[in-house]
DNA sequence: GAAATTTGACCTTC
DNA sequence: GAAGGTCAAATTTC
Protein backbone atom coordinates (compact mmCIF):
# COMPACT_ATOMS: atom_id res chain seq x y z
CA UNK A 1 0.00 0.00 0.00
CA UNK A 2 1.57 2.75 -1.06
CA UNK A 3 0.90 5.30 1.96
CA UNK A 4 3.23 7.77 1.00
CA UNK A 5 1.49 8.87 -1.04
CA UNK A 6 -1.77 9.43 0.97
CA UNK A 7 -2.98 12.80 1.87
CA UNK A 8 -1.36 14.54 4.98
CA UNK A 9 -4.43 14.62 6.40
CA UNK A 10 -4.69 10.78 6.71
CA UNK A 11 -1.20 10.73 8.13
CA UNK A 12 -2.74 10.19 11.70
CA UNK A 13 -5.04 7.33 10.58
CA UNK A 14 -1.80 5.16 8.72
CA UNK A 15 0.10 6.35 12.14
CA UNK A 16 -3.19 4.55 14.40
CA UNK A 17 -2.94 1.56 12.05
CA UNK A 18 0.76 1.02 12.21
CA UNK A 19 0.42 0.84 16.09
CA UNK A 20 -2.96 -1.33 16.00
CA UNK A 21 -0.68 -3.62 13.63
CA UNK A 22 2.51 -3.32 15.38
CA UNK A 23 0.80 -4.55 18.76
CA UNK A 24 -1.05 -7.53 16.34
CA UNK A 25 2.43 -7.78 15.55
CA UNK A 26 4.06 -8.49 19.12
CA UNK A 27 1.13 -10.71 20.09
CA UNK A 28 2.00 -12.91 16.69
CA UNK A 29 5.34 -13.25 18.38
CA UNK A 30 3.87 -14.59 21.21
CA UNK A 31 1.53 -16.57 19.77
CA UNK A 32 4.62 -18.53 17.94
CA UNK A 33 6.24 -18.95 20.64
CA UNK A 34 3.77 -21.20 22.70
CA UNK A 35 2.84 -22.61 19.31
CA UNK A 36 6.25 -23.81 18.95
CA UNK A 37 5.59 -26.00 22.59
CA UNK A 38 2.64 -27.59 22.28
CA UNK A 39 2.74 -28.54 25.71
CA UNK A 40 2.04 -24.82 26.65
CA UNK A 41 -1.15 -25.07 24.30
CA UNK A 42 -2.72 -27.78 26.13
CA UNK A 43 -1.96 -25.90 29.40
CA UNK A 44 -2.53 -22.73 28.64
CA UNK A 45 -5.52 -22.97 25.72
CA UNK A 46 -7.25 -20.03 27.23
CA UNK A 47 -4.08 -17.81 26.52
CA UNK A 48 -3.92 -19.21 22.98
CA UNK A 49 -7.78 -18.14 22.55
CA UNK A 50 -7.45 -14.69 23.69
CA UNK A 51 -4.36 -14.14 21.83
CA UNK A 52 -5.77 -15.24 18.35
CA UNK A 53 -8.78 -13.03 19.20
CA UNK A 54 -7.36 -9.73 19.98
CA UNK A 55 -5.10 -10.33 16.30
CA UNK A 56 -8.06 -10.63 14.78
CA UNK A 57 -9.82 -7.82 17.11
CA UNK A 58 -6.05 -5.76 15.98
CA UNK A 59 -7.13 -6.79 12.57
CA UNK A 60 -10.46 -5.19 12.74
CA UNK A 61 -9.63 -2.16 14.51
CA UNK A 62 -7.07 -1.60 11.77
CA UNK A 63 -9.64 -1.77 9.05
CA UNK A 64 -11.86 0.53 10.60
CA UNK A 65 -9.13 3.60 11.01
CA UNK A 66 -8.32 3.12 7.56
CA UNK A 67 -11.75 1.96 6.16
CA UNK A 68 -13.39 4.78 3.90
CA UNK A 69 -15.86 6.04 6.28
CA UNK A 70 -13.01 6.84 8.11
CA UNK A 71 -11.35 9.21 5.21
CA UNK A 72 -14.39 10.38 4.61
CA UNK A 73 -15.99 11.58 7.27
CA UNK A 74 -18.97 13.75 5.73
CA UNK A 75 -22.60 13.30 5.52
CA UNK A 76 -24.01 10.42 3.90
CA UNK A 77 -25.98 11.71 0.62
CA UNK A 78 -28.46 9.37 -0.19
CA UNK A 79 -27.77 9.65 -4.06
CA UNK A 80 -24.87 7.68 -3.54
CA UNK A 81 -26.52 4.51 -2.91
CA UNK A 82 -25.97 2.32 -5.66
CA UNK A 83 -29.40 1.90 -5.91
CA UNK A 84 -30.06 5.52 -5.93
CA UNK A 85 -28.59 6.31 -8.87
CA UNK A 86 -31.01 4.74 -11.23
CA UNK A 87 -34.04 5.53 -8.58
CA UNK A 88 -33.41 9.19 -7.91
CA UNK A 89 -36.23 10.16 -10.53
CA UNK A 90 -38.57 7.50 -8.82
CA UNK A 91 -37.65 9.25 -5.45
CA UNK A 92 -38.30 12.91 -7.04
CA UNK A 93 -41.29 11.70 -8.62
CA UNK A 94 -42.74 10.62 -4.96
CA UNK A 95 -42.03 13.57 -3.41
CA UNK A 96 -43.88 15.55 -6.02
CA UNK A 97 -47.45 16.44 -6.23
CA UNK A 98 -48.02 14.23 -9.34
CA UNK A 99 -50.78 12.28 -10.15
CA UNK A 100 -52.05 9.03 -8.89
CA UNK A 101 -51.69 7.68 -11.98
CA UNK A 102 -47.60 8.77 -11.88
CA UNK A 103 -47.65 7.52 -8.50
CA UNK A 104 -49.11 4.20 -9.86
CA UNK A 105 -45.96 3.89 -12.23
CA UNK A 106 -43.56 4.83 -9.60
CA UNK A 107 -44.66 2.17 -7.73
CA UNK A 108 -44.13 -0.41 -10.14
CA UNK A 109 -40.48 0.40 -10.36
CA UNK A 110 -39.71 0.48 -6.83
CA UNK A 111 -36.94 -2.16 -5.30
CA UNK A 112 -34.46 -0.98 -8.09
CA UNK A 113 -31.74 -2.85 -5.86
CA UNK A 114 -28.44 -5.31 -7.11
CA UNK A 115 -28.90 -9.28 -5.34
CA UNK A 116 -25.70 -9.12 -3.64
CA UNK A 117 -24.98 -12.95 -4.61
CA UNK A 118 -21.45 -12.66 -5.21
CA UNK A 119 -20.80 -10.35 -2.40
CA UNK A 120 -18.58 -12.44 0.50
CA UNK A 121 -20.73 -13.28 3.16
CA UNK A 122 -20.17 -14.52 6.55
CA UNK A 123 -22.18 -17.27 7.82
CA UNK A 124 -22.41 -19.00 11.23
CA UNK A 125 -24.23 -21.19 13.48
CA UNK A 126 -25.02 -20.55 17.04
CA UNK A 127 -27.19 -21.90 19.46
CA UNK A 128 -28.53 -18.98 20.64
CA UNK A 129 -29.06 -16.00 19.26
CA UNK A 130 -26.67 -13.19 20.13
CA UNK A 131 -26.27 -9.46 20.48
CA UNK A 132 -23.56 -8.84 17.49
CA UNK A 133 -23.24 -5.04 19.04
CA UNK A 134 -24.41 -3.17 15.80
CA UNK A 135 -28.53 -1.89 15.35
CA UNK A 136 -29.75 -3.78 13.09
CA UNK A 137 -33.56 -3.12 11.58
CA UNK A 138 -35.55 -5.84 10.60
CA UNK A 139 -36.78 -5.21 6.78
CA UNK A 140 -38.52 -8.89 6.04
CA UNK A 141 -39.34 -12.41 6.33
CA UNK A 142 -39.66 -15.13 3.58
CA UNK A 143 -40.64 -18.30 3.63
CA UNK A 144 -37.42 -20.48 2.43
CA UNK A 145 -37.99 -23.71 0.32
CA UNK A 146 -36.66 -26.88 1.82
CA UNK A 147 -36.97 -25.17 5.15
CA UNK A 148 -39.17 -25.58 8.30
CA UNK A 149 -38.12 -21.97 9.32
CA UNK A 150 -38.86 -18.77 8.09
CA UNK A 151 -35.57 -16.56 7.09
CA UNK A 152 -35.26 -13.03 8.73
CA UNK A 153 -33.48 -10.18 6.96
CA UNK A 154 -31.71 -7.24 8.65
CA UNK A 155 -30.43 -4.34 7.93
CA UNK A 156 -28.41 -1.90 9.83
CA UNK A 157 -29.74 0.89 11.04
CA UNK A 158 -28.15 3.16 9.81
CA UNK A 159 -28.31 2.38 6.57
CA UNK A 160 -29.83 5.77 5.62
CA UNK A 161 -28.06 7.84 8.09
CA UNK A 162 -24.81 6.66 6.89
CA UNK A 163 -24.90 4.63 4.18
CA UNK A 164 -24.31 1.29 5.64
CA UNK A 165 -24.68 -1.48 3.37
CA UNK A 166 -24.47 -3.93 6.41
CA UNK A 167 -27.26 -6.91 6.53
CA UNK A 168 -27.79 -10.20 7.96
CA UNK A 169 -30.56 -13.23 7.79
CA UNK A 170 -31.37 -14.75 10.86
CA UNK A 171 -33.03 -18.55 10.07
CA UNK A 172 -33.64 -21.00 12.92
CA UNK A 173 -31.84 -24.47 11.14
CA UNK A 174 -33.92 -27.64 10.81
CA UNK A 175 -31.75 -29.97 12.74
CA UNK A 176 -32.17 -30.51 16.40
CA UNK A 177 -31.87 -29.20 18.45
CA UNK A 178 -32.27 -26.36 16.84
CA UNK A 179 -29.63 -23.62 15.94
CA UNK A 180 -29.73 -20.37 14.10
CA UNK A 181 -27.87 -19.43 11.05
CA UNK A 182 -26.70 -15.96 10.91
CA UNK A 183 -25.08 -15.02 7.35
CA UNK A 184 -23.89 -11.15 7.84
CA UNK A 185 -23.49 -9.47 4.16
CA UNK A 186 -22.11 -6.34 3.50
CA UNK A 187 -19.75 -3.74 5.36
CA UNK A 188 -20.25 -1.95 7.99
CA UNK A 189 -19.10 2.09 7.44
CA UNK A 190 -21.23 3.35 9.83
CA UNK A 191 -18.70 3.27 12.91
CA UNK A 192 -21.64 2.67 15.29
CA UNK A 193 -20.53 -0.50 16.66
CA UNK A 194 -20.72 0.71 20.36
CA UNK A 195 -20.28 -1.68 22.59
CA UNK A 196 -17.51 -4.40 23.17
CA UNK A 197 -19.06 -7.08 24.02
CA UNK A 198 -19.12 -9.96 27.43
CA UNK A 199 -17.51 -12.71 25.91
CA UNK A 200 -18.75 -15.27 28.66
CA UNK A 201 -16.65 -18.50 27.70
CA UNK A 202 -18.76 -21.90 28.44
CA UNK A 203 -15.47 -23.82 30.23
CA UNK A 204 -17.26 -26.62 30.38
CA UNK A 205 -16.49 -27.76 26.71
CA UNK A 206 -14.55 -25.26 25.06
CA UNK A 207 -13.22 -27.56 22.84
CA UNK A 208 -16.18 -28.20 21.01
CA UNK A 209 -16.33 -24.68 19.78
CA UNK A 210 -14.89 -23.69 16.47
CA UNK A 211 -14.42 -21.17 13.99
CA UNK A 212 -14.02 -20.87 10.45
CA UNK A 213 -12.80 -17.95 9.54
CA UNK A 214 -13.54 -16.42 6.10
CA UNK A 215 -10.89 -13.95 4.15
CA UNK A 216 -12.83 -15.01 1.62
CA UNK A 217 -11.75 -12.03 -1.71
CA UNK A 218 -13.99 -11.07 -4.22
CA UNK A 219 -13.74 -8.76 -7.36
CA UNK A 220 -14.51 -4.93 -6.61
CA UNK A 221 -18.45 -4.10 -7.76
CA UNK A 222 -20.11 -1.46 -8.01
CA UNK A 223 -21.02 -1.74 -3.86
CA UNK A 224 -17.28 -2.50 -3.04
CA UNK A 225 -18.11 -1.49 0.23
CA UNK A 226 -19.33 -5.57 0.81
CA UNK A 227 -16.54 -7.80 2.82
CA UNK A 228 -16.27 -9.77 5.39
CA UNK A 229 -17.93 -8.75 8.21
CA UNK A 230 -17.13 -10.45 11.64
CA UNK A 231 -18.99 -8.73 13.99
CA UNK A 232 -18.92 -8.27 17.58
CA UNK A 233 -20.69 -10.62 19.42
CA UNK A 234 -22.15 -10.73 22.56
CA UNK A 235 -22.28 -14.13 24.14
CA UNK A 236 -25.07 -13.56 26.78
CA UNK A 237 -28.52 -14.35 25.21
CA UNK A 238 -30.83 -11.36 26.42
CA UNK A 239 -34.02 -11.84 27.68
CA UNK A 240 -36.34 -12.56 24.96
CA UNK A 241 -34.21 -14.13 22.79
CA UNK A 242 -35.94 -17.44 22.86
CA UNK A 243 -37.85 -17.11 19.76
CA UNK A 244 -36.63 -15.11 16.42
CA UNK A 245 -39.69 -13.33 16.51
CA UNK A 246 -38.43 -12.19 19.80
CA UNK A 247 -35.24 -10.77 18.71
CA UNK A 248 -34.60 -7.34 19.96
CA UNK A 249 -31.98 -5.58 17.79
CA UNK A 250 -31.33 -2.85 20.09
CA UNK A 251 -29.14 -0.10 19.64
CA UNK A 252 -26.34 0.05 22.23
CA UNK A 253 -24.69 3.32 23.92
CA UNK A 254 -21.98 5.69 22.06
CA UNK A 255 -19.36 4.22 19.80
CA UNK A 256 -16.88 5.65 22.43
CA UNK A 257 -17.45 2.47 24.62
CA UNK A 258 -14.96 0.51 23.10
CA UNK A 259 -13.33 -1.91 25.13
CA UNK A 260 -9.36 -2.08 25.76
CA UNK A 261 -7.88 -5.17 24.09
CA UNK A 262 -8.06 -7.91 26.12
CA UNK A 263 -11.72 -8.29 25.56
CA UNK A 264 -12.61 -10.93 22.80
CA UNK A 265 -13.15 -8.91 19.77
CA UNK A 266 -14.39 -10.54 16.39
CA UNK A 267 -12.48 -9.54 13.06
CA UNK A 268 -15.04 -7.71 11.12
CA UNK A 269 -15.17 -6.14 7.50
CA UNK A 270 -12.40 -7.46 5.83
CA UNK A 271 -12.34 -5.42 2.25
CA UNK A 272 -11.12 -7.71 0.09
CA UNK A 273 -8.64 -4.95 -1.38
CA UNK A 274 -6.65 -4.20 1.23
CA UNK A 275 -6.35 -8.03 1.95
CA UNK A 276 -4.71 -8.69 -1.74
CA UNK A 277 -2.68 -5.71 -1.24
CA UNK A 278 -1.29 -7.24 2.03
CA UNK A 279 -0.20 -10.53 0.29
CA UNK A 280 3.00 -9.55 -1.42
CA UNK A 281 4.61 -11.57 1.74
CA UNK A 282 3.53 -14.93 0.22
CA UNK A 283 2.19 -16.26 -2.74
CA UNK A 284 -1.04 -14.25 -3.95
CA UNK A 285 -2.31 -17.44 -4.86
CA UNK A 286 -2.17 -19.02 -1.63
CA UNK A 287 -3.23 -15.94 0.25
CA UNK A 288 -6.07 -15.91 -1.91
CA UNK A 289 -7.40 -19.46 -1.66
CA UNK A 290 -6.34 -19.97 1.60
CA UNK A 291 -9.80 -18.31 2.34
CA UNK A 292 -10.16 -19.26 5.89
CA UNK A 293 -9.05 -20.93 8.62
CA UNK A 294 -10.24 -22.86 11.68
CA UNK A 295 -9.90 -23.13 14.85
CA UNK A 296 -10.90 -25.38 16.98
CA UNK A 297 -10.09 -23.55 20.32
CA UNK A 298 -12.22 -20.52 20.03
CA UNK A 299 -13.54 -18.92 23.92
CA UNK A 300 -17.08 -17.71 22.19
CA UNK A 301 -19.53 -19.03 24.07
CA UNK A 302 -21.96 -19.98 21.20
CA UNK A 303 -21.45 -22.38 18.96
CA UNK A 304 -19.88 -21.87 15.31
CA UNK A 305 -20.13 -24.46 12.96
CA UNK A 306 -19.13 -22.09 10.20
CA UNK A 307 -18.26 -19.14 8.96
CA UNK A 308 -18.35 -19.39 5.10
CA UNK A 309 -18.60 -16.90 1.57
CA UNK A 310 -18.90 -18.47 -1.53
CA UNK A 311 -17.53 -21.94 -1.13
CA UNK A 312 -15.10 -21.49 -4.60
CA UNK A 313 -11.44 -21.82 -4.01
CA UNK A 314 -11.49 -21.56 -0.73
CA UNK A 315 -9.41 -24.69 1.95
CA UNK A 316 -9.10 -25.01 5.74
CA UNK A 317 -5.54 -23.78 6.91
CA UNK A 318 -3.57 -25.36 9.78
CA UNK A 319 -3.24 -23.17 12.86
CA UNK A 320 0.46 -22.93 12.27
CA UNK A 321 -0.62 -21.46 8.95
CA UNK A 322 -2.83 -18.96 10.08
CA UNK A 323 -0.55 -17.40 12.19
CA UNK A 324 2.21 -17.35 9.30
CA UNK A 325 -0.61 -15.90 7.72
CA UNK A 326 -1.23 -13.28 10.14
CA UNK A 327 2.62 -12.29 10.58
CA UNK A 328 2.97 -11.84 6.84
CA UNK A 329 -0.09 -9.86 6.78
CA UNK A 330 1.08 -7.61 9.75
CA UNK A 331 4.61 -6.96 8.67
CA UNK A 332 3.31 -6.30 5.08
CA UNK A 333 0.59 -3.97 6.24
CA UNK A 334 3.29 -1.82 8.04
CA UNK A 335 4.96 -0.84 4.69
C1' DG B 1 -46.36 10.19 17.51
C1' DA B 2 -42.13 8.06 16.40
C1' DA B 3 -39.90 3.92 15.70
C1' DA B 4 -39.98 -0.88 14.80
C1' DT B 5 -42.13 -4.88 12.79
C1' DT B 6 -45.10 -7.34 9.60
C1' DT B 7 -46.31 -8.72 5.22
C1' DG B 8 -47.54 -8.80 0.38
C1' DA B 9 -45.63 -7.22 -3.79
C1' DC B 10 -41.86 -6.39 -6.67
C1' DC B 11 -37.31 -7.30 -8.60
C1' DT B 12 -33.06 -9.96 -9.74
C1' DT B 13 -30.65 -14.04 -10.38
C1' DC B 14 -30.24 -18.59 -11.70
C1' DG C 1 -40.48 -19.75 -13.79
C1' DA C 2 -38.85 -20.58 -9.12
C1' DA C 3 -36.41 -18.93 -5.35
C1' DG C 4 -34.62 -15.56 -2.68
C1' DG C 5 -33.67 -10.55 -1.47
C1' DT C 6 -35.68 -6.03 -0.88
C1' DC C 7 -39.20 -2.44 -0.74
C1' DA C 8 -42.70 0.08 1.38
C1' DA C 9 -47.49 0.49 3.13
C1' DA C 10 -49.93 -1.10 6.98
C1' DT C 11 -49.84 -2.35 11.54
C1' DT C 12 -48.03 -2.74 16.11
C1' DT C 13 -45.32 -1.31 19.98
C1' DC C 14 -43.37 1.85 23.08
Amino acid sequence: MEFSSWPESLQSHRMKAIQELTKGQILTDKLRELLDEPAKIETDLMSVNGMVEQILGLFDSTLSILSPSNFNKIPYNPTWDIRSTNCQNVHKAENSSESIKTKALVRTKRGCYKRRKHASSVTKVTSTLIDDGYAWRKYGQKVIQNSKHQRNYYRCSHKFEQGCQATKQVQKTDGEPSKYRITYNGLHTCNNLQMAPQIIVEASKPMDNSTLISFESHTLREDNKAGNCFSLMQCTPKEGFSTLGDVKHKQVSSYDHHAPWDVIVGLSQVPSEPMSMMSSGLDREEMVSSGEFSSKYSTHGYDIDEISGEDEGRQSITRSQAVKYLQVRLSVFRY
